[in-house]
RNA sequence: GCCCCCGUAGCCCAAUCGGUUAGAGGCACACGACUUAAAAUCGUGCCAGUGUGGGUUCAAGUCCCACCGGGGGUACCA
């Protein structure tokens, strides 16, 4: 395998055909793009499965005439450098780029189709300059701002952390419990962007998997309603609150505002409540996120001694603060209606509050406990009385906005975007603050802001950015006064690097601009995006909105960056992901030197469909390789012409071999790339047999089918299908090799079989010509002997006729 | 809790629109040929009526409903 590898390597290089973009070439392009990796150690299985997948596709397109670009780079910031650093003394930065040589050898190992001019990582300054640059753009735009907030804190490892790094309330890396804190931090705007990344899903539709496009609907989570302003007792300011039922507002019975909202703190002030809501908010903060997110936790609250005023009855309703409202969705308050929503009446009858009924339903909630959210007749309700849901929305409505006292609203579960990491190994972010004049954008001709040496810096977390304390880094002059300011000590959050990285690729040397314009929209959007479905949410939603922005800023002119999406599945062991810790760890380096990397490449595409988890315990490595060499020894076999005109060849076997050209075609096409394997095989059966009892190695056709065979096999196991091409008398390449195009004359049967049944049972077979007409077809069934007999006179009650596969005579 | 997806031979998987008696391919297994023998190779065979129960239809793996089983997303979003 060794030599076959030393052999090929040094030919594709030579010969490029993966190269994209010299300026002369006509060929049409297309874009095919795998998720870049994280440099954390070698490949392992699961980037072996995503790269043999995208690997096909882009030969496929290849070979089919395109002018492909199908790059890599690395997405080399982050944590587990950062990690891996403290806990051996290291740099971050020679443990990122040691561990990029080693992938990028694996890469050309396992031939990846990669185009090698066009790499880029994204902690070279080079690249992240323009995250810089990027991140000033949008501060311009007032879509990058600063804002307190609490955000998840983990008390061990002392930073923050995202949302994705908190699983089940603890912290992904020391599994202590995550606690809230108030911390001021930069965030990217994107629920500007909520309704159009809602909206310009539907050109997505059919192209992303239906699941991905559900789950990023369900992370925005539009939802529609009203804002209806309620007046304090004692207080100048209403107070307004969302609700999706304004329907119901005559069965509100009482008010909730969030306990850490400023609303609540400022309604307890002064009340007769005020200590023992102090004492409840701290008993509020000390929870851990683990034990808030029980589902079934007892309500609790605190009632605050004040009233609001019911504005379409003039009803006092009794305020309480609690933790079951959230302080950052809406306004932080609701009006709560426990008839007809399940909080509501948990809470209801933990504090033995009132409730009443305002849609008709047949159960009774306070009986129950079990809240009525479904459409009814309103009741007890005035001008709604008898109304629908939907009417009496739209009439109350109507009414609150009559009177100035509400209007439509529209809410989202969708939060800004948390981008600020108290962390060395990112992207620094480009403010300088000033005492005098606040924040300041460091200006375009002084980026990149590049980050300080590693060495002399404290690492380890510490609840603030080791950055800070890089003095001479740190202290500078103010840009716009002078005077001495210091520099934000905060990095980016790794996925700004990930959201427009496909933009990189198509000139990652370019020192003026991220990326040219004209190269974009020759390029993009991306025709194929190839990657785990891990990133569902965040990686794919963060660059569709860097993508709008970029679109509104007319850095380019399409507003989606991936066209269509491929999601492949996880590499598993024995029915469970692979650790270390569970023992199940299959290393690729081991099967590739078991089996060799063509066997493990076909092995990960035959598995089953893409989007599948493979378990490499249902595989056979072993298999593949037999059947590579099989599909080999084909080759050895073919003793005609190179040049023979394969028309000459036999029929039978010419048909096979077509018949798989146009089908494996079919299945590319739609990702159904183990059909294509499939087909291989089978093609490599019929000339086998042809080869040894049929028309014989000489003749024409087997020197067509092992053609085929090796541009099928091209896409899979390149160096096989490399070995097969050169055996047969080809040159130079067989990724060069045009696509076999199916003779569509060779496709078509000359007889094909038709069942006649009666009512549905068999009764005759016939051997028809494909093209033959319903009127033909129906008179040849009618007038089968045994079917005649068999309908002895009847008169059939209907007659199906579905040239040229079936007829059924139904009896009555 | 809510939302979504999936159940086809011992195992992994095929099966355009609903259309022949569910089978392309592979794994495993068994047998035969070759061999002194084994490996390799070549060949042959093997196995389910599509999770369960209903429904629609001339016709259902495919469409609809309910249930069972497996997987995923989300987490008090008013």
């Amino acid at each position: 395998m060794h030599a076959v590898q030393d052999k090929w390597l040094p030919i594709w290089d030579e010969l490029a055909p993966f190269r994209s973009g010299r300026p002369d070439d006509t060929r049409p392009t297309k874009y095919v793009l795998d998720m870049f990796p994280y440099p954390s150690g070698d490949l392992h299985m699961g980037h072996a499965e995503a790269y043999a997948l995208g690997d096909v596709i882009a030969r496929y397109w290849v070979h089919k005439g395109f002018n492909v670009l199908h790059p890599i780079g690395w997405d080399a910031f982050g944590l587990p450098a950062e990690n891996a650093a403290i806990k051996r003394g290291e740099d971050p930065k020679s443990w990122t780029y040691e561990n990029i040589a080693m992938q990028k050898s694996s890469m050309r190992r396992y031939a990846c189709s990669f185009d090698w001019d066009r790499v880029l990582n994204t902690c070279d300054p080079e690249y992240y300059k323009w995250n810089q640059w990027l991140f000033l753009q949008m501060y311009e735009r007032g879509l990058a701002y600063r804002k307190n907030s609490a955000v998840n804190w983990c008390p061990s490892c002392q930073t923050v952390l995202a949302n994705e790094q908190v699983v089940g309330g603890l912290c992904e890396r020391c599994d202590s419990q995550v606690t809230k804190k108030k911390l001021n931090q930069w965030y990217f705007k994107i629920t500007d962007y909520a309704d159009r990344l809602l909206e310009d899903m539907s050109e997505l539709e059919g192209n992303w998997p239906e699941k991905v496009l559900l789950m990023q609907r369900n992370w925005i989570g539009r939802s529609t309603g009203a804002e209806v302003s309620f007046d304090i007792e004692g207080r100048d300011e209403p107070v307004v609150v969302y609700t999706t039922r304004p329907d119901t507002l005559y069965g509100a019975t009482f008010f909730v505002v969030a306990v850490d909202s400023d609303l609540a703190a400022s309604l307890a002030a002064g009340s007769e409540s005020e200590a023992e809501f102090n004492t409840y908010l701290n008993q509020v903060k000390s929870t851990s996120e683990m034990d808030r997110l029980a589902t079934d936790r007892p309500k609790t609250g605190v009632f605050l001694n004040r009233y609001a005023i019911n504005p379409v009855n003039g009803e006092r309703l009794p305020i309480w603060a609690s933790d079951y409202v959230l302080a950052d969705y809406g306004t932080g308050a609701v009006m709560a209606v426990p008839a007809h929503d399940q909080r509501d009446l948990d809470f209801a009858r933990t504090f033995n509050l009132p409730v009443r009924v305002v849609v008709e339903s047949e159960t009774d909630p306070a009986e129950t406990g079990e809240a009525t959210a479904d459409d009814g007749a309103h009741v007890n309700s005035g001008p709604l009385d008898g109304l629908g849901k939907a009417e009496a929305i739209a009439k109350m409505i109507d009414i609150l906005q009559g009177e100035g006292r509400g209007k439509s609203a529209t809410n989202y579960r969708l939060r800004d975007w948390l981008i600020s990491r108290q962390r060395y190994w990112g992207t620094p972010i480009p403010i300088i603050h000033c005492p005098d004049c606040g924040e300041v954008p460091v200006p375009e001709s002084q980026l990149p802001v590049v980050l300080p040496d590693a060495a002399g810096l404290d690492l380890s977390p510490k609840g603030e950015s080791p950055l800070g304390a890089a003095d001479e880094w740190a202290n500078v002059p103010c840009p716009k006064c002078g005077i001495q300011a210091r520099r934000d000590s905060d990095t980016m959050d790794t996925f700004v690097d990930s959201s427009w990285y496909y933009l990189r690729y198509l000139n990652p040397q370019l020192d003026t601009a991220p990326f040219e314009k004209a190269e974009a929209n020759r390029w993009l959007p991306i025709d194929q995006y190839v990657g785990g479905v891990t990133h569902a949410i965040l990686h794919l939603l963060y660059s569709r909105f860097f993508t709008k922005v970029m679109f509104d800023m007319g850095l380019v002119d399409f507003k989606e960056p991936f066209t269509r999406l491929l999601n492949q599945g996880m590499v598993v062991m024995d029915g469970s992901a692979m650790s270390k810790s569970r023992g199940n760890l299959v290393r690729l380096s081991d099967e590739l030197d078991a089996h060799g990397v063509d066997a493990v490449r076909l092995t990960m595409v035959f598995a089953g469909p893409p989007e599948d988890d493979i378990d490499w315990s249902d595989v056979s490595p072993g298999g593949a390789k037999k059947f590579l060499a099989r599909a080999w020894r084909l080759s050895g076999d073919v003793n005609s012409a190179v040049d023979i005109d394969f028309a000459t060849g036999d029929l039978a076997l010419r048909k096979v071999t077509h018949k798989a050209m146009a089908d494996s075609e079919l299945a590319l096409e739609s990702n159904r790339f183990n059909v294509v394997v499939a087909r291989a095989m089978e093609l490599v059966n019929a000339t086998r047999k042809a080869i040894d009892s049929g028309c014989g190695s000489a003749d024409a056709a087997v020197r067509e089918a092992t053609h085929t065979v090796a541009i099928l096999l091209s896409l899979v196991a390149p160096y096989t299908a490399e070995e097969m091409w050169a055996r047969m008398g080809y040159e130079p390449s067989v990724a060069l090799a045009p696509w076999p195009i199916a003779d569509p004359a060779l496709l078509v049967e000359d007889e094909t079989e038709c069942v006649v049944q009666i009512n549905g049972k068999i009764r005759k077979r016939l051997q028809v010509p494909p093209t033959i007409s319903e009127a033909d077809l129906r008179e040849l069934a009618m007038s089968q002997e045994n079917v005649i007999a068999e309908i002895a006179g009847r008169e059939p009650k209907v007659v199906i006729v579905r040239p040229p596969k079936i007829v059924n005579i139904v009896l009555g």
